[in-house]
DNA sequence: AGTATAGCTGAACAAATGTTCTATGTCAAG
DNA sequence: CTTGACATAGAACATTTGTTCAGCTATACT
């Protein structure tokens, strides 16, 4: 089991019974809950040990809440993004349409670490069909999280359109002859860059994380 | 705002209410405070709507228990796994020692998605440094979550020790010849694959999930 | 008009739940 | 042995909190 060197084995009990319990119905357990769970038949004994627990710092009480229990390793680590499953992305298709809208609506949701989105406006996934990004060391079935905007900085990494080729393709921008040319740069350097007039790219968003499950 | 043509504002102001609430102190609000902030002076009228949001499939409540409500929206998705960040890889060095205890424990811990590990048993993420490991889709900065384990199946990507090469790798293993060679393989099929004698090699562990921040 | 029905109010109620207080047992230090 | 810190039990208590119900106000339907 963990090893909590300062707390006694009902101390680790209550923790685990709190992240369990949680983890199960959203909601933390009552005092009489956890007592039932480890073991302690006073309700006393229970807000003892809880108030221990809150001086070492594993984990935050509200006076005279019911349920107002909080691990201290959700406050700081738990912190993730919902964010909306827009459908798929092929070399071959536009992006879906991604229109204004994009509050917690129906659909599917993927939760994300906090810190790969940042702001969460307008941050959109799509999941990868294909290996036809694997130049952007992006294989079939990964997840690309992007964020809608139409411009791009030198070296973003962009989901865009190429008019000619009707493709859709990611990889990284950098603006050449004071902005008359793109140039998209594959991931993996190894592969030669393409070259295209601006007018022949439409930039659909900028990819700001990928995530891959094997 | 967000669009569900099946609720009231009403409604609405109370799901986003308990999403903020149960964002902020970790358990849900009880249903006074729904009213006080939603402005509802009834405590039935609240009641009422929350059964509405239940029947309606937006939430979850809990009979007679305190702050019993849970949005379906956390249900689904929002679950994730706490996994212990335990260092760097690179193509020179061996894997820092994953010894027994995973538990939650001190160190970085990174949020991940839960159905990216499953049961998070003797899963652990590193940092990679470099590009080595770009022929399996890896870039230099990349988040790979590793499973701990010295057994491989046929085609799993596996973080796996080239003993005459003093050399970390990831690729996807393939035995041949009645298991007497290894293939590996790279993610990217326009690479060609490496073959050693099992001896020559060390699995560490399978790579099951890739997280890229850009 | 008559009458459902949805949405709401306010108050009373009961159950769930946190707090407090007294008492008991253990164990190590003085 | 005594003392005191610590951990626990049990019970009484006070709050918080969900539930229920009678009644009110619109709007829509017959």
């Amino acid at each position: 089991m963990a090893a909590y060197p300062d707390l006694s084995d009902r101390q680790e009990r209550i923790l685990a019974f709190i992240r369990e319990f949680t983890g199960e119905y959203g909601y933390p357990p009552s005092i009489r809950q956890i007592g039932s769970d480890v073991g302690i038949s006073s309700t006393s004994v229970v807000s003892y040990n809880l108030n221990i627990l809150q001086r070492k710092g594993y984990l935050t009480r509200t006076r005279e809440v019911s349920r107002g229990v909080r691990l201290v390793e959700e406050e700081s680590t738990s912190e993730q993004s919902l964010i909306p499953m827009m459908g798929y992305i092929a070399a071959g298709d536009p992006l879906p349409i991604a229109d204004g809208d994009f509050a917690q609506g129906e659909g599917e949701q993927v939760a994300v670490p906090k810190e790969l989105v940042g702001d969460a406006e307008g941050v959109y996934a799509l999941q990868v069909r294909g290996t036809s990004m694997i130049d952007a060391l992006i294989a079939d079935g990964d997840l690309v999280i992007l964020r809608h905007q139409q411009q791009a900085q030198n070296g973003d990494m962009v989901a865009a359109w190429l008019v000619e080729e009707k493709a859709m393709t990611l990889k990284h921008l950098y603006w050449e002859r004071n902005r008359t040319l793109v140039c998209l740069q594959p991931a993996n350097p190894t592969l030669e860059p393409i070259f295209v007039h601006p007018s022949k790219l439409e930039i659909q968003g900028r990819v700001i994380g990928v995530i891959r499950q094997l």
